[in-house]
DNA sequence: GCTCGGGTTTGCGCTGGATCAAAGTGTCGA
DNA sequence: TCGACACTTTGATCCAGCGCAAACCCGAGC
């Protein structure tokens, strides 16, 4: 692991305030891990035998049903955790975690848990607050999936993935890694089909520009608007 | 505070492995409190300046949209920890909580929590765990209610409470609160005229039995094979 | 015992989106 | 350069469940 690397990681809320040394300890005890493009890092039901630090790329975490359809639960950036389970006295995954591109990430075994969290308190605590935000962002979802329409939906979905990992470009704000029309659908509980629909749609108003793979948010506040409820329908 | 109070609370999780004395100190640094049925413990938005215990009762946890739809967000049972926000970092109360019944609940001023979770490790071990299973049950219910048709989804709503606060009876499993056609809508993401529906259905059926505010469950099982798609339609 | 109000049932028409089907179209490997 | 495949668009049809409306029923309080 080269020295750029450590002062980058070193800056991560896990590691906030943690001794130079205390660091070497802490990422000694971990492997560091290349997951190509639509590979696992963990499978549901799997014995939850590691935790993880996304470095670089992005992950997404999915669920699967028994009949076989897919839900995205959440997209996972670099500098954050994934695979916790073990933290929150689980013994096994509850979804899986697949590469959206190229990633690196590493990983703790599952074990050293308790040690790292004991003595390094700024790992435990903000572990918690992630768990914390993860669970009050998922109730949202649900209040979303509960009461919102398709449109609406999607919108939010859009926003939250511009918020997380939107790059700015000249044309607007870039989701910056491949996201299908299926990926979309995933994540919102509809069919890629009214996905297609409906970006097509703001495309005509000028709302986003879209391709294979790449939705790029020309307007977020528009957007925005359209997520909110009653948007008027011109 | 009673004896009996004292013991039966003694045997809750959080406060497993505390020594008697340490359980008295924390004990004296909450206050106990009564909440009338249908009045709030505490309210969405507002500052997170207490965390809370449900001794008896059962309270909601509600969040409003700003269109004023209603989600119930999970049901609290007595022993469970509520409003806990403040431990994972969070100012404000994302939800409400209504009491469903008349309720006790024990209150520690949230200030006090850091000081708790780290004298007493039982304490914030369980709350964490506590954490990471509310995690998990609403990633459960995003894959619910993006993947599953509302009779199902009512089944599993109807099979969560009658596990969580299911009282046996001699007609079969009773939910043991007053719960309305209106609240399992507010769960499911449904309306109460297709719920109605549906429970009409499940009664000429022999699945439940229900009235008023009241719901039993006569066969689970066979609810069961309903909340787990294809059952066939006779 | 009667009335009032909140909870419940039931009917009916309508529509948001799912489903099915088929025809593009951009990209990558050979 | 040329497939071939994976992703996307678009059309047509259908139906689960919502919205609206009205009647009903039960329990609480007068």
């Amino acid at each position: 692991m080269s020295r750029l690397d450590r002062s980058l990681i070193a800056g991560l809320p896990v590691f906030q305030g943690m001794a130079p040394e205390d660091l070497d300890r802490v990422l000694q005890q971990a492997r560091s891990l290349r997951i190509a493009k639509d590979q696992a890092v963990f499978e549901q039901e799997g014995e939850a035998h590691s935790f993880f630090l996304l470095l670089d790329g992005h992950a997404r975490v999915v669920k699967t049903t028994p009949d076989g359809q897919q839900v995205i639960v959440r997209y996972i950036s670099p500098g954050e955790l994934m695979g916790i389970a073990h933290a929150l006295g689980r013994s096994t995954y509850p979804a899986s975690a697949v590469a959206a591109v190229d990633c690196v990430v590493l990983a703790w075994p599952g074990h050293l848990w308790p040690e790292l969290a004991e003595s390094f308190p700024s790992f435990g605590t903000s572990t918690y607050k992630t768990v914390g935000a993860r669970l009050q962002e998922t109730q949202a979802r649900v209040v979303e999936l509960a009461t919102e329409q398709v449109e609406q939906r999607v919108a939010h979905a859009l926003l939250r993935l511009v918020k997380q990992t939107g790059k700015k470009t000249d044309e607007g704000i870039l989701i910056d890694f491949p996201i299908s029309r299926q990926d979309i659908a995933e994540m919102t509980g509809t069919t890629l089909h009214t996905v297609s629909r409906l970006l097509t749609a703001w495309e005509e108003k000028g709302l986003v520009k879209s391709g294979r793979q790449k939705v790029t948010v020309v307007e977020p506040h528009r957007l925005f608007v359209l997520a909110e409820g009653r948007a008027d329908k011109s």
